[in-house]
Order: structure tokens, then sequence, then C-alpha cells
DNA sequence: GTGGTCTAGACCACA
DNA sequence: GTGGTCTAGACCACC
């Protein structure tokens, strides 16, 4: 499981860094109930502060994607609470993602080959 | 075409400006080569900064959604370039929303039930 | 609105002030849609560090109970989202509460006085 | 008797067994004068360190909820002192509870039947 | 001038 | 040795 941060982008790390850890458990590169790397661990690797890194965990803890204990450190939850639905920010999300899609000439088929495309890679 | 902008969410009102434009381009309520309002009258219109519609036409010109000329004001751009490709932006954005979506459950056939719901909002 | 941090006690500042200004907006000194301090100025006024004061702000923001902007910093939100329901975490806590209160010799009906006396204070 | 951890969730382990002997005591499953299990036995019967159980007899012991004689071990206080009052951290507590209780939309009705379900879970 | 992000330190409770 | 909290600084985007 490797994190990469991206530089020249204005999304913070600490979300870079929650989301990479998504891409990691949906594509079962992290597994349930694996352990993760210490804050200060992490920290190191990518040359960021360990506030950065435990940031990230405090909001994955929060989602409920990990769970956090004192002396264990932090490890992919069990079982993930599943609603099966889009939150209304990802919802808006996609909205806007389809609507820059279409104006650059993709028809929904285009675009639901892109939705397979990466459903399957992270679909591993 | 109505612009209504959000408070108590993250997105930046200028953003919100482009965004809301690109729907209107997207599903029709907005026709190519359409005269665009001032930016004084829609910055009056909305209640906010000149500054910020101003900041909102200069992106949307940047992305080649409209053109701009000497006193005629903003238009819609007539044939608006189809590269037939979602932008690596916008292609990391559908994964984390499918990633996520992945892990609350939904399976491929519900994520393209969404899409198709939302493109025929878009479509309409 | 007087916001008053206990030092001798393990509930984290930010935990405290979190809390406070829920007593304020349940209690109706914090009105709906109603201002609060930046959160230099109540870092300031209190003796704590500015992080402190804004991890306290985004917790009630994740939680739902104020919305904060750019230039117009924190305020308290117009409609607050109801569940009507207590969080596991509350039921928890409450459960706890009553097992040592039944200890302590309280009856069911000593018990429901006290919480009849707190909602008076709390529902001005 | 039987103790159950919770992982994932913030309380301290030695503070869940504190709350667990006194949920058991309250509720009636540990009568007055009961010997309780040794600080080894318990803590080799959940899996925990034995500095984990002494530490939760100690609390307990500081309360008044339980006495530990030489050679004798831990047993259940014959008469539980009744001050018939919350203590200041419980009314604390109970305070931000109903706070948030009324601010999900929960009347005073609305918490009471809440507070009467948990009283006759406590008091089987 | 606002909230948001980040750093480089430090101390603490838990186990 | 872990995550959690806190400080005192700094810079940034937004408006």
């Amino acid at each position: 499981m490797i994190l990469r941060i991206e530089e020249g982008i204005d999304i913070p790390i600490y979300q870079q860094i929650r989301n990479q850890i998504i891409y990691g458990i949906s594509s079962g590169a992290l597994e349930a109930g694996e352990q993760l790397p210490t804050v200060r661990a992490l920290a190191a690797e990518i040359g960021v502060n360990a506030m950065t890194i435990s940031k990230a965990y405090q909001i994955l803890k929060a989602e409920g994607y990990i769970v956090t204990e004192r002396k264990r450190g932090a490890r992919v939850r069990e079982k993930i609470a599943g609603s099966k639905k889009l939150s209304l920010t990802n919802q808006r999300e996609l909205k806007r993602i389809i609507s820059e899609a279409k104006l650059s000439g993709m028809g929904r088929a285009d675009f639901t080959r892109v939705v397979d495309r990466i459903y399957e890679e992270v679909d591993s």
C-alpha cells in the first residue's frame, strides 16, 4: 500500500491521504482489520507533519472506515456500515462531472464505459 | 436561467456560479451563442461582489465554455471543444466517489442507476 | 454568551467549547443565524490557541449545528436537522448515568425530577 | 455476569470494565456482598492486562461500590452509600445529553420515554 | 480580516 | 510506543 501525495493541486494533504486509504480499502489493497501504519511512521514516510496524518485518521474514524485504539494503532474496520446511498455532496459532485462530461461530447454510453473501467480498477 | 447559491457549503461562490452556468449549458437552459448577464447585473441579482462574478466568467472563458468580447459582454460559446474525455481531475473525483459508493454497499448496477437518473436530470 | 472552561477536568478544551455552544443554542442564548465570535477573538478571550477553537467549530460544523464561511465567520445554523433520536453514544452514557443514579438511591421519579429541572434550565 | 469489552470505541478498557460492573450491581446481576473474580482470573477471561483490571477495581473501591480485603479479593459492598444525588460530572453529562436531545427535536416527553426504557432495562 | 491548512515542537493517558 | 491534545507560529484562499 503506497500513498502518493500530489503537490501542485489544491486538495489538502489530509484529504488526499484520506482518499487514498479509501481507494485502498475499496480495492482490497487494504483488508478488513488490517493494521495501518502508525501516525508517526506514515508522517515520516511521506514527509509531512504527524498532525496531518492524525487528522486524516480522525476523519476516517469519524466516517466509520477505520478504528483507532491507544496502544494498538489504527486498523481498517471489520464491518463498514453500508448506507447504499451517495452522500448529498457526492451526488452534487457527480452531477457536476456528468454535466462537464456531456459538454465534452461524451454520451451516456461513453460515460458508463468510464464508470465501468474505474469500477474494475477499484474492484480488483 | 436562475442561479442558486447555497450557503453553509464549502464550495467557493465563484465555483458555484461557474458550476451552475455549466449545468445551464449542459441541460440546454443556456443555448449556444446566448448572451450572459453582465458582471454587474448578475452580481446585483444574486447579491455578491462583482469580482466574484468576474472570476467565475474568467474561469469559464479559460475553460472554453464562454467567450467574452469588448463591449458585448459574455456569450455561451458556439462550439464547445469536445475532447470526449474526462479531465484528470474529474477522473480522480469520479474514482473517489465510486470508491465511497462501493464501500457504502452500492454495486455497479446501483451506481449506474444513479448516473442514469442524473443524466436524465441534466439531459432534460 | 459566556464560555467557561474548566481546567481540573479531563474533557478536552475543544470538547468543552463545543458543549458550551450546544448549551447556548439549546437554551436560546444563541439564536438561529446568530454570529459566533471569530476563531481568533474567542481564542484570545479564553486564552487558548486558535487551532483549539477552530477544531471546536469544525466539529460543530460537521455535526450540523453551525455553518462557517470564509469571509463571514461562523454562525448558528438556521435549521438544525432533527433526527429525534439519541445517538448510540448518548444512549450508552445515559444508561451509565441512570445505573449510577439508581445505586445512589435515586428512584425513577427522583431521576425524572432531575431531568425536568435540567430541561427547564435548557428550555428557558 | 459477563463482561463485554467493545472495541472501536473511545472509552478506556478499565472504564468499560468499571461501567459494566456498575450495570451488574445496578441491575441485580451482582448482589450485595457477592465475590468478584480475582484480578488475574478476570484479566485472563477477557484477555486484557491485569493492571487494567486492577485499575478498574481501584476506581470502584474509591467510589465505594466494592470493598477489597487481604487474601479474600474484592466483593460488592453490602451497603452502598446513597447520596440520592447525581455527581457534578453526571449532572454536566446529563445536561449535555439533554441539550443534544432537544436540538435533535426530542421533546421532554420523548426524552422521558427513553429514560423509562433504560430504567426498565437496568431495573430488570 | 475570515476560516483552513500546515509545521515543529511538546506533554499526556493508555496498555 | 501508541494516538490524542495543545501551543505558537506561518501562509493561503476567499471576498
